[in-house]
DNA sequence: GCTAAAGAGCGTAGCTCATACGCAGTTAAT
DNA sequence: ATTAACTGCGTATGAGCTACGCTCTTTAGC
């Protein structure tokens, strides 16, 4: 861990290792302050409620001041990317990678969805925040105990990682799109598609409607949608295990 | 397709289901102009640079004529995420399952690359638009010979699409950031994990860093991404054929 | 203790954006 | 010929980000 190579500020901000102060007026704000008040407005009313007005309102303090510890509202929300992600959580002993890795993939998934604006703040880079190294870690661990290289390794965990980002994606859009709009999750889905599918022009979409699988009252269901990604997540990682077989 | 049911507005847009107007002033803009305005700046410039007066610009009309033919700015982004999407490819005569989600898989990507801010756009409820829909038959359709029923070719599709969606924000959302920035993907980044893991408490990690594996001179390789899309396509679809093994 | 440098908080103002409102000109129906 | 319907768009409002510079506070150095 030496210092011989300066780290980009960012980065430096997300580990907290910037040099504290000597002298002037003792700061009444910190990034860490900062960073938490604009995570909960973003839970609380969504990204689009993240202001720097707001912000500095949730703190008691003016706008202009968060200037002082926070080059821009672009390094902000990346500071917020890294926090909003707790600690992963420590594997059972004994957990197989299967296990492992199903553990991991709901448990990120879960983190994301108490926080729905995640998937909406731009990634900016290769991991480097705390929290994202540590959960980075926590998958690469699982697989510890297989004969995979470690660049297979990175390899099988970043196209898990790709399954979860998409699901978050869709799922934390869907569930907002849900929330403030549900009618269109209702039956007039089902309605709708029947006015505008040509069954010649789209024959197996036209099928599918046909046999009905649109007809719920409601197709934002989080139980569907919990199974679903188990589902595909299952798929995935039944190609995983024929892959060890293959290798190993 | 009875008209009983009132379409959404959007949706008849989406669909150029709306009724010409009888009088007035013949209209020098259309929605579909504007839609293709829109996508040409976003091509050109990122989707940050789509502001009602940039599109009124490239139309060379004013601001506030685009409001006559599109109603904020939002229903413009819906616009345009589905009329970004081409036309799906042609399945070859005789395409099993596996090839015909393979190239369907990396042609969605395909399209989603030549259109980066796609992955910007919010989802607003499940698929409508003509383009999505065929995009949605398409992949529905390589399945048709499968044992699956039609509820679990929806699920298959949706999975597959998720994983594509998360590569697509991955892949595009890393490009971008290597274009304006490609040092984040050099020797730096090996340099900053190594500065700032601690094998003691990231282990896992630690290998990974130890093995070299970050060492590349650049670790946004267009050829790397490709081929770890592959790999993560390929434990899909085994996934998937392990399924229907175990199924049909 | 005194002075000055360093740093914090923040008021003001400039720029970009989305968009409500209403006017003026144009076309087709009556 | 008249008028209703419709388009294009100028103006204005309010919100958001942030550059700049002033003022007050704290501590280092003497």
């Amino acid at each position: 861990m030496a210092e011989e190579f300066e780290l980009p500020a960012d980065v430096a901000l997300l580990w907290g290792l910037r040099e504290t102060p000597r002298r002037g007026r003792k700061p009444s704000l910190s990034v860490a302050e900062i960073t938490r008040a604009a995570i909960e407005v973003a839970d609380a009313e969504g990204l689009g409620a993240v202001s720097m007005a707001r912000v500095a309102q949730q703190l008691g303090n003016a706008t202009m001041a968060l200037y002082r510890h926070v080059k821009s509202k672009d390094e902000l929300l990346k500071l917020m990317s890294d926090a909003a992600l707790e600690e992963p959580p420590p594997m059972p002993p004994a957990t197989d990678w299967r296990a492992g890795l199903t553990l991991w993939a709901t448990t990120v998934l879960a983190t994301f969805r108490r926080h729905p604006w995640y998937a909406r703040i731009p990634l900016s880079g290769p991991p480097l925040g705390p929290k994202n190294l540590a959960w980075f870690d926590s998958a690469l661990g699982t697989l510890a105990d297989t004969p995979l290289d470690e660049g297979e390794k990175v390899t099988v965990v970043m196209g898990l990682l790709t399954f979860v980002h998409g699901e978050m994606r869709l799922t934390t859009e869907l569930a907002e799109s849900f929330r403030e709009n549900p009618e269109v999750f209702g039956p007039s889905y089902a309605r709708a598609l029947r006015q505008v599918v040509d069954p010649r022009r789209l024959p197996a979409l036209g099928r599918v409607v046909d046999a009905g699988v649109f007809d719920h009252p409601n197709l934002y269901d989080e139980q569907d949608v919990d199974a679903d990604f188990r589902f595909g997540l299952d798929l995935y990682l039944d190609g995983v295990a024929a892959y060890l077989a293959r290798r190993g």
